[in-house]
DNA sequence: AAGTGGTCTAGACCACGGC
DNA sequence: CCGTGGTCTAGACCACTTG
């Protein structure tokens, strides 16, 4: 790529302003950049579909499969809070949790069945009227008055059981990817907790990771 | 925690100084920065244990759960690429690849298995001379005076086999993760490719992402 | 309204890599 | 040696959040 200089010659903008642009697209490990050498296009990131650490953003991850993404929305439920969702969540025992149980089709079809477990005391708007083929940002926010500022996931590898191998059309005893995901809020505090199960048989999970 | 300016006073620095700081804090996760309003310190990232996503650095991914690292060589031996290798590493068929078989452990406890194979015209130094039980950055910087600059990590399932069960330790068959990294070099052309099994029973995957 | 982080300028010097 | 990216300064204004 041009260097530094040179960009902000042609942009007519400033070396500094040029830098944290090119900041951004190198931690995204798009360019590398090498210091006495110059910066470069990086052309092994087609090769991976999680660019940016989006692992809970699974519209994103079936799109850099290169398939089209959708969603139907399979149940949506309230119930009491397991004791583990009172535990991740921050919530009293007893509390309620609204239940998400949604399913990602890469190109019609299914690879992701995911479940959320949300705080009812969260909940702004009614129940019915979510809407569950919507982002699950969008719904954050149309229906929680929520943004997700964080999002730790954590990767295990699980068997498939008969109810989730039967949503994804895949025979149960199969060794499949789970995606347990914790979503937090502006205020730091957990919004939900999620568990993805992802069939690698077909979506690949492959991560970028730049070097300094 | 202060706010920029409070910070370039007392550290006696300007502002842009703090700021490129605080971005690369950002970046990794460590602090959550909200315009209008400051900087806070994400306390979830002690939840995850791959902050950086640096999949392919096990001896990082080991330390981030809580245990002391160690590596032991398993074996190191010459052998004819396969076809997956040739088109992964850009080699002409019939060349040779120098392979590592690495034994990763947590406290003394077996925990991932790492085959690695590495195009032997690479190969800087005789190959009895390798010590396995380094890093594998210093290995690459040592024995082919080469750097990583790329990884890129495929995470999947699968079900452990008899040969790695041993190696592990647990009972073959069981489900587990494998993580197929490729890493590239200063030059963008491919250095290895590696295939690690990964015991999930025993380490935990997982990584942060600090939404904009 | 006050304070925060986000963006930007126009300079400067340093550390590194390739030739 | 020269050009590259990395670091740094001392200003400025804007966008946003909170009280």
């Amino acid at each position: 790529m041009p260097s530094e200089s040179e960009l902000s010659d042609e942009l007519g903008v400033s070396r500094a302003t040029v830098r944290t642009a090119l900041a951004k697209l190198a931690a995204n490990g798009l360019i590398l950049r090498k210091q006495g050498d110059g910066t470069y296009v990086n052309a092994h990131v087609r090769e991976a579909s999680a660019h940016f650490g989006n692992l809970w953003d699974l519209v994103q991850l079936i799109e850099g499969n290169g398939y089209k993404p959708s969603i139907k929305l399979v149940s949506v439920s309230k119930r009491r809070a397991t004791e583990k969702e009172v535990l991740a969540l921050a919530l009293e025992t007893g509390e309620e949790v609204v239940c998400l149980r949604r399913l990602f089709y890469a190109d019609d079809q299914p690879v992701i069945l995911a479940d959320n477990a949300i705080p009812l005391s969260l909940l702004k708007e009614p129940l019915e009227d979510i809407d569950g083929n919507l982002h699950i940002r969008d719904i954050f926010q149309r229906y929680f008055h929520q943004k997700i500022s964080l999002a730790i996931t954590e990767i295990r590898s699980t068997v498939l059981g008969a109810d989730a191998g039967q949503r994804l059309g895949v025979e149960s005893g199969k060794s499949i990817l789970q995606l347990q995901v914790t979503l937090y809020g502006r205020n730091n505090l957990p919004l939900a907790v999620g568990t993805n199960i992802f069939n690698d048989a077909i979506l690949r999970l492959s991560l970028v990771q730049a070097w300094v």
